[in-house]
DNA sequence: TGAATAGGCAACTAATAAGTTGCATATTAC
DNA sequence: GTAATATGCAACTTATTAGTTGCCTATTCA
């Protein structure tokens, strides 16, 4: 399994807020998830459709509807294959802790 | 803290194996992280701007020449602010669990 | 059946990112 | 001091990505 399209797929703010809002309510439709993002249809698609490429999202067509749903397990990966390697990883670098720990919060 | 630029700089394979580089050896110069990466030294300053300006890189100046190091808090925070948003969302794709575990392995 | 709804496809444009080349500056070594 | 080394700066080209528009197909509902 590749993560380069995981990474390159969450680089996107769009694609990330699109996983925030699959988090929070699954099977939602396209036409659902275009609401709250203001962009075209065709964009939105675009932005799935790398999500889905990087399996991070599945979908199934019902009807004349395409429901979508989150799948954590490329990220799952990449936490315990990818991050850990760093979790270890001495911190020579202490000048910059004051400023990474000094700066408030974020959601995305 | 805005994890977007820390995101976009671990999108590409170039800066990810630069942030390897360093983590098994901090302190390279910007001529040693260039030996390994078949492209000009100019192409790699940008890469490492890029991962500095996502705090993911510190230098210092000594005398002629810049000093590299691994930073791993911003993708520590990563790990616990935007990743664990995720380990404990639902499973509800469980028709792709298949696929997504019957794949091989990788290193990137 | 026919209108409305949900989505798919393809071509195009605009913005961003990656990479190159050429030249300039600062430091070390002889 | 001069040459070699290490890096910085800026302009440019090319590739990739994000987003749009227009049109088409399939499904539902009256």
């Amino acid at each position: 399994m590749d993560s380069g399209p995981v990474f390159r797929a969450l680089a996107d703010p769009v694609r990330r807020s699109l996983l925030d809002s699959l988090r929070e309510r699954g099977g939602q439709t396209l036409g659902e998830l275009c609401l709250g993002h203001a962009m075209s249809r065709q964009a939105v698609t675009k932005h799935l459709n790398i999500l889905e490429a990087a399996n991070l999202v599945v979908s199934e067509r019902r009807g004349r509807e395409r429901l979508h749903h989150l799948n954590p397990v490329p990220i799952q990966e990449i936490a315990d294959r990818w991050i850990g390697r760093f979790q270890r990883a001495p911190l020579r670098a202490l000048a910059d802790l004051k400023q990474t720990l000094e700066t408030p919060d974020e959601q995305n």
